[in-house]
Parts: structure tokens; C-alpha cells; sequence
DNA sequence: CGACTTTGACCTGCGC
DNA sequence: GCGCAGGTCAAAGTCG
């Protein structure tokens, strides 16, 4: 384990009542407060969430182009999540066995070398261990996880530009509780998003010409 | 038939 | 060096 510190948006509650956000892009979140990046839309607020609606840069979230910005950010940013008390999310594992591939029979070692991505952690209290941020996933593994009554799924994003990776677990220590960990920033701008603001978009252009 | 999920095998890193 | 644990791959299965 590397010293990173978990980093949690929101930060862990030391409350009894977790603070509990919606479902988000993790792109569009801020790895630390020192960006200026505006915080993330919030595609499809499940029923137990309620969180105030934060000041969005449209324009860059449907571009994209925000990207950069998130990248640009210190590797401080790049961090890690981990729940000691409950081992409910050790990302330690950043870098540690995320260039392998299988090895044996026509198997071509990759060694690409990756970059050290941002990583996100949400808790939410929800039924369904699938939140509906706006993206679409395609899971590529479940693990049974060490002192946890639950499996980690693992998913990635299917845009095939896009390398977005999540994890998504269920705390042992409280059910109703689903942790999300999302690692690298989407390239892309959401789908679910697209596809409600185009129309209106295009219908402010229209009527910005009068 | 394509997209997605499931699941066992395999890989790497770490601690002992 | 060995075993454990986490992460990923990919074939097979499922679904719309």
C-alpha cells in the first residue's frame, strides 16, 4: 500500500447519516478543490438521493473539453480509495497489476504503460448496485472481495475511445450502501446527457437569433 | 446477431 | 519462494 489518501466526493462522513450524493459523472467531478472545473451534472438523481444542483459549464461538458483540465492535474489527484476499517475499497492496487495481460498461449504481454488516473469514490444508499450516471458500461469482471460478504464488479466504459473504469461494491458493514469508485475521466461527453439537451439546445440557438 | 453478463483461469504485487 | 488478494481476460452463455 502506497500512502495515498482516500479521496471521497463527498468526503467520508464521520456522521452516523452518510452524505450521499447522486450518481454522477466522475469526469465531471473536481479532484481537489484547486481545480476550477465546475462540478458535475447530475444525469439521473436516484430516489434517495437529493443533492443541490451545483452551477454547470454546459459547454464544456457537452464538448468534452474539460478533459484536459482534469488531467492536467497533479498527480496528487491520482488518488486512491481505501476503507480500512472495512476493506471496502482498496484501490491501492493503482498501478499494481493493471498493465498484465494472461500469460500462456498466444497471449501477448501488454506493456503499456498506464497512466496514473484519478479515481473516485461514492457511497450511496440505493437497491440497485448499478447507478445510472449517463454512461454506458460493459462489466469485465466480479471478485469475490476479503472480509466482505459481497463481490466488486468491475466495469468499464464502452465507448471505444474511452477507458473509464468502476468498481462497484456493496458494504458489508451496511447493505443498503453501494460504493462506486470510478477511475480515469471520460474523453466523452455523456450520452443520457446528449441526447436530453441536444433538442434544447438547439432550440435556445433558434431562438437566440430572435 | 450484436451487445452484454457470467465465470473460471491467469497475472502481478505484496507480505511473510 | 510461496501464498494470498485484487484485477483482468476471454470463452461461453444470455438477452433483446
Amino acid at each position: 500500500m502506497e500512502g495515498h489518501q482516500a479521496q471521497y466526493y463527498p468526503p467520508p462522513s464521520t456522521s452516523s447519516s452518510l452524505a450521499l450524493l447522486p450518481p454522477q459523472n466522475p469526469s465531471y467531478l473536481f479532484p481537489s478543490s484547486s481545480t476550477s472545473m465546475n462540478p458535475p451534472p447530475l444525469p439521473e438523481p436516484h430516489h434517495h438521493q437529493q443533492a443541490q444542483v451545483p452551477d454547470i459549464d454546459w459547454i464544456s461538458l457537452l464538448s468534452g473539453h474539460h478533459d484536459h483540465q482534469i488531467n492536467n492535474n497533479e498527480p496528487a489527484a491520482m488518488v486512491e480509495v481505501n476503507n480500512n476499517e472495512n476493506n471496502v475499497i482498496e484501490a491501492a492496487r493503482e498501478e499494481r497489476g493493471s498493465n498484465k495481460r494472461k500469460g500462456g498461449e498466444g497471449r501477448k504481454i501488454s506493456v503499456m504503460k498506464k497512466a496514473s488516473r484519478p479515481r473516485f469514490a461514492f457511497q450511496t444508499r440505493s437497491a440497485d448496485d448499478i447507478l445510472d450516471d449517463g454512461y454506458r458500461w460493459r462489466k469485465y469482471g466480479q471478485k469475490a472481495v476479503k472480509n466482505s460478504l459481497y463481490p466488486r464488479s468491475y466495469y468499464r466504459c464502452t465507448h471505444h475511445t474511452c477507458s473509464v473504469k468502476k468498481q462497484v461494491q456493496r458494504l458489508s458493514k451496511d447493505t443498503s450502501i453501494v460504493v462506486t469508485t470510478y477511475e480515469g475521466v471520460h474523453n466523452h461527453p455523456c450520452e443520457k446527457l446528449m441526447e436530453t439537451l441536444t433538442p434544447l439546445l438547439k432550440q435556445m440557438q433558434f431562438l437566440s437569433r430572435f
